[in-house]
DNA sequence: CTTGGCACTCCAGGCTACCGAGTGCTAGCC
DNA sequence: GGCTAGCACTCGGTAGCCTGGAGTGCCAAG
């Protein structure tokens, strides 16, 4: 642990690079407010975090830039999340009061609202739907062996999914089998189906079946929304990083076990290489679980450079994932 | 009109530009297939075709750059779609092969496919669903006055939305709007919704018609995906390009008004300031309408540098959107 | 333990010189 | 008359050199 003065100067060098950019010397620190010594006595406690591995240099004879590790014991113990600021918080609470629709609709919005605030890539997980209740079923012929079949939801989304009939089947009887799922599948989730009673026809069950796992199958994968991935040309002048940044945030499949791994390890930050994704090294990942009646419905997290504004990042995440929880629980009837 | 040796010029530099994206002289030129003069007499010919629009110089003794004018003869006259080569025809045969499930995934998916194939951005509009007949309806109420409604089309998609109810209504007196907009819509089209019969009811009848809107506003717009965007990293060494390229990939009303707009002035190419997006002035684009029995129902693009590989790209977009079409004809049953 | 002082390091930026690629022009050739 | 070889000239990019400044580490004195 350190000690009150190496802390000082940590937080100092940390808040200093994240507005410059530029490696920062001892004099800037010994001028910062907070910080009572002289640049010779910063220097010699520079070069001690330096060697405990919170700083560290690009060259000898330039300034210290913070470490994974630094930026680590900034968040944990230096960063008090700390109000919105004013302009900010206007900004998500205009969003949200005149936010309407459909729940994908609001979560992609949602994606375009955080990284207009918080100037970084923002990522949306929405719900996985398998756990929430059935209300409505229906089964809808297209021709041929194809037909879609389209589940709504206690959460309010809409599950919709082609499916590949195992039979050709008349239209009356298609409607048959809309009308037996329509009557027991209603109240059960769909990653626990209920057992639909047989008919003892073998095609119809057949139908039947296929289109239960269709919708289980698609009900199991996540959406992901991904906004202001443009913030990423900013942030770094390397244009290696900006591309191997851009190219990870097109696969949507890396996100969401990002953002999972990410929450299970029980974080809301993951600073640099602490998030296992190598081509994410240059990032951190700020995540927040939005919660509606107690349950995970969904996260929301900002993605930027490691050299961010974590106060101000950190209490975006948190009143954006707060204001759309509270959202959804209303029901859509804000 | 150009003169077959100017042609041949042009032709040259355009294709030695786009492979090497250096500004190319006379030399290179006058050792080209096709160019059977002197560097010397090239040097006179590229005068005269920087004169009239077709080459520019960066500066003084350098090569020369082909202009958007230059390109556009380059298409217009040089450039046959030729043959898609063989990898690249491999690949969109596979993935069609494969490819499966939901209108909006395969959509989806096609970016992906148009990105890796032309190492560009790649932008995919679905169909916009007004016009499409509906099939199956379906009311849904979520509790309070809010509630989904669901359109089965018979293009196979799945329009949704939310709905606020004018008035809170019991679950079984929604079930009876329900089926009364299932009994009376399917038949009709989005864009002109028949008439519902009146019950008489006034509740009733503005809950049915608030559903009918509801739906009618979400048909109206269309999807548009968007793939490979990162590949515009590389496509510049401006950083200020990519980032106002990237940011208007991400302005999807922006994109579908840019490609409808191409595609109304009858072009499949629209060049450099052609397509009159000021953002985009380094890109051209390239689309082609997907057709399904002789009806539009989307459009693929790609979009990429002003020097991009005009041939190449302009094959694939072909062969993608008319494997596209026929895909989407057989009702996704391959 | 702190601090002022000092010698040292190293990057960034400005300057010059130079090389090479390319041009335009002109005189001669077919 | 058109083509071409030759030549003088232009100009951007690179390499080398230098210098100024910011920063460090260390030491000796308070």
């Amino acid at each position: 642990m350190l000690d009150e003065r190496k802390t000082a100067i940590l937080r100092a060098v940390v808040q200093e690079y994240i507005t410059t950019a530029a490696p920062v010397g001892s004099t800037h620190i010994a001028n910062a407010p907070g910080v009572k010594v002289s640049s010779a006595t910063v220097r010699n406690e520079m070069a001690v975090l330096e060697q405990e591995g919170y700083l560290a240099q690009p060259h000898t004879s330039a300034g210290r830039i913070p470490t994974d590790r630094g930026y680590r014991f900034f968040v944990d113990h230096l960063a008090a999340p700390g109000p919105l600021d004013s302009q900010a918080s206007q900004q998500v609470g205009a969003f949200f009061d005149s936010a309407h629709g459909r729940l994908e609709e609001l979560l992609h919005q949602t994606t375009n609202l955080l990284a207009q605030v918080t100037h970084h890539a923002s990522v949306v997980v929405g719900p996985r739907s398998e756990t929430a209740v059935v209300r409505s079923v229906q089964l809808v012929g297209l021709g041929g062996r194809s037909a879609t079949v389209v589940a709504v939801l206690s959460n309010g989304t809409v599950e919709n999914e082609q499916v590949e009939l195992p039979v050709e089947m008349s239209e009356v009887r298609l409607s048959a089998v809309s009308a037996h799922l329509q009557a027991h599948l209603p109240g059960s989730t769909l990653d626990a189906p209920r057992d639909l009673p047989a008919t003892g026809d073998r095609d119809f069950d057949a139908v039947c079946a296929a289109a239960v796992r269709s919708l289980a199958k698609s009900a199991a994968d996540e959406p992901v929304y991904v906004g202001g991935a443009a913030s990423m040309a900013h942030a770094f002048d390397a244009v290696d990083t900006v591309r191997a940044v851009l190219n990870t945030l097109e696969q949507q499949f890396v996100l969401v076990s990002l953002v999972r791994d990410v929450l299970n390890r029980g974080l809301s930050v993951a600073i640099g290489a602490e998030h296992g994704v190598a081509q994410l090294v240059a990032c951190s990942v700020i995540v927040k679980p939005v919660y509606v009646d107690g349950e995970q419905v969904g996260t929301v997290g900002v993605l930027g450079p490691t050299r961010m504004d974590y106060p101000q990042a950190l209490a975006t995440v948190e009143v954006v994932s707060e204001r759309l929880g509270r959202r959804l629980s209303d029901g859509g009837s804000n």
